[in-house]
DNA sequence: AAAATAAATGCACTTCCGTTGCATGGGCAT
DNA sequence: ATGCCCATGCAACGGAAGTGCATTTATTTT
């Protein structure tokens, strides 16, 4: 089992005692994170330094950012072995519209669209809205 | 032919002079408006007064709003007898990583898709990201 | 037609999030 | 130990969305 200290040196991110808190507060959340959740999670730390986390740990491929719509940018871990590529690691996102949480649905992969001619298709978007497991069976 | 004045009044939108020209503004546009873009298109016009006529057209089914991952909204016209709903309206957009424009894919429908026990989908956004017909012939 | 009512508009201001500039500090290599 | 690079912290900025309130314009009532 690989720790986290080393996955981060794997992925080309210097392990500091922040960057691995904020990796290892990821690892544990079941739902995508928000800048401002992480900044309450630690009341110590800079909303500066995080966002900066954040952002190398996206360059490095260690989270993928996700955007599902409620204009406030949320972050979840990649999988092992992702290279964040469509069809391949692009997966669906779910947005509860009670409880405002977000989830990766990491086995539902992004499926192919054809699109008109001179269309070239890199990068997809694929967000989902309404209630989540738990919201739906109250 | 019905006209753009016919046409709100039958959607529950007084037109006014102000909600004409914006109508019509998108009517004409064939990529996605942001409330930037029409307030630079009639510069007397107050942000104010504009913003707040996206939010009645949007709320009466005359436009859709677009999150096409830039952070910024856009919006497009509904087409003729949308209801805006999943597998029967919403569509896919495509964002172009380099014109930055936003097109409505209004002939591809959001397919449906099979989430696990306990989701309730409601709502979908779907964009597909790259280079548009235009940018990629170059 | 005048008065009363309702709706739309314009201006100022606020809030929220993301982002950048710059000074400081701590660890690593030479 | 010295110098260097990178991470961190503080402050400030910018864009976009949204709100409050006064004013104008349109519609209804008398
Ligand atoms: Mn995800
Ligand atoms: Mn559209
Ligand atoms: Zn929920
Ligand atoms: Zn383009």
């Amino acid at each position: 089992m690989i720790t986290s200290d080393e996955l981060l040196e794997k992925k080309g991110v210097r392990p500091t005692a922040m960057r691995l808190l904020v990796y290892k507060y990821l690892a544990k959340s079941h739902v995508a994170l928000t800048l401002t959740d992480i900044e309450n999670a630690f009341a110590k730390a800079d909303r500066t330094t995080l966002f900066r986390t954040l952002k190398i740990f996206e360059k490095k491929g260690v989270v993928h950012q996700i955007d599902d719509g409620t204009g406030i940018k949320k972050y979840a871990l990649c999988e092992p072995d992702c290279n964040c590529e469509l069809e391949q690691d692009l997966h669906l996102h779910f947005h509860c519209a009670r409880c405002n949480e977000t989830v990766c649905l990491t086995e539902h992969k992004i499926p192919h669209i054809n699109l008109p001619e001179g269309f070239v298709v890199e990068d997809a978007n694929v967000v989902l809205k309404g209630l989540c497991d738990k919201c739906s069976e109250k």
